[in-house]
DNA sequence: CGTGCACTTGATTGAAGTCAAGCGCTGTGG
DNA sequence: CCACAGCGCTTGACTTCAATCAAGTGCACG
């Protein structure tokens, strides 16, 4: 658990007290490669951390796979669309690697931020971050083309594309598999 | 500041004593037509409160003007590119009508959500409400046509064609001024 | 009565999507 | 041990949506 609170601590800190109750309601999970998370059960709204390995997070939307994100070693992640309950349909993590991880429940994570103030604040300063990073997105997409996407990427998670498959790296990069080869092609 | 009041309440409510503190920071103004609020001088960490008017606030990408927000009346609105200083150089705000808006710097809300868990909470639920924007104006622009963005947001704000110069709500929209022309000729 | 602004219309270009075929592993069954 | 099936990726031809460049219209206001 050391990582997490590591992790935890690093974006606001937590007095013993609060931190005690914060821990017992994370779960544990020691996954093989290629393994199913979740599956459209509806139980999306959780807030995960990786400890160690890849895992990505997708949903299906007209029938296609969107890879909505990819996480590596020591990251937070969750879908944003269905914490917040605009819950896209089937929503689904899948490890990429034999990964270590932890969750916690939305509903917990609320009831300990009403409970104590240093837990809402490091609520808040995470949902800052996903703010931030929906938004630097979001300029990615809408002024920058496929080809300074995907180097933004190179730059930002070297070492992404030995362990993840470029189909879903496309997907993440929100281009198809095709434009995504001709890129690489391209440019040595 | 009823109206002010009002909006904050209904996010979460505040108890009377950090309600009062809080309060006593918004700044107020009242402003003509065409009227620039903020101009390229640094000062854009503010969230706003347009009690009465339209407002845009906008920015300069390589000497392209981006308009990143048209709002209008009893909406809160910020730059989120610049409220958590990534800032974009040029951030300007100004009124498409005689405008009554209030302001707050990002500052002053700090440290009173630091003094009261009340005022942390709110800042928490406004910060995830951007979030849930954010992230249905990125799914928008990646999976939606120009067309439907257009739809979509004469459904969401009715009466904004009336208010709002297509040249700002093309740029608004992500499109140029030329196709958003193309798109509402083409349909009625 | 022009000058400018807000918007439209047309022609051309470019980036990425779609559809289709092909290539080179890797692993499994005959 | 080979053969072929399937997966992951590449390559090619064609299409589509929206950007760009370039005129043109119509109205508002000084």
């Amino acid at each position: 658990m050391d990582l997490l609170i590591q992790a935890l601590e690093k974006i606001s800190p937590l007095p013993d007290e609060c931190r005690d109750a914060f821990l017992s309601v994370w779960q544990y999970h020691d996954v093989p490669k290629d393994h199913t998370l979740l599956r459209e059960n509806g139980i999306g709204d959780q807030l995960f951390f990786l400890e160690k390995g890849v895992a990505r997070i997708y949903y299906h939307k007209n029938d296609k796979e969107i890879t909505e994100w990819i996480a590596m070693d020591r990251q937070f992640f969750l879908s944003i669309t269905s914490f917040f309950e605009r819950t896209p349909s089937h929503l689904a993590i899948h490890t990429l690697e034999p990964s270590q991880l932890y969750s916690i429940r939305q509903a917990d994570f609320l009831r300990l931020a009403d409970q104590f103030h240093p837990i809402e604040k490091l609520l808040r300063k995470m949902v800052t971050s996903s703010l931030i990073l929906s938004q630097q997105r979001m300029d990615s997409i809408q002024f920058e083309s496929a080809q300074q996407r995907y180097e933004r990427l190179l730059d930002a998670s070297p070492g992404i594309i030995q362990r993840v498959p470029l189909s879903y790296i496309a997907s993440f990069l929100g281009v198809t598999l095709e434009t995504l080869s001709r890129i690489r092609s391209h440019r040595h």
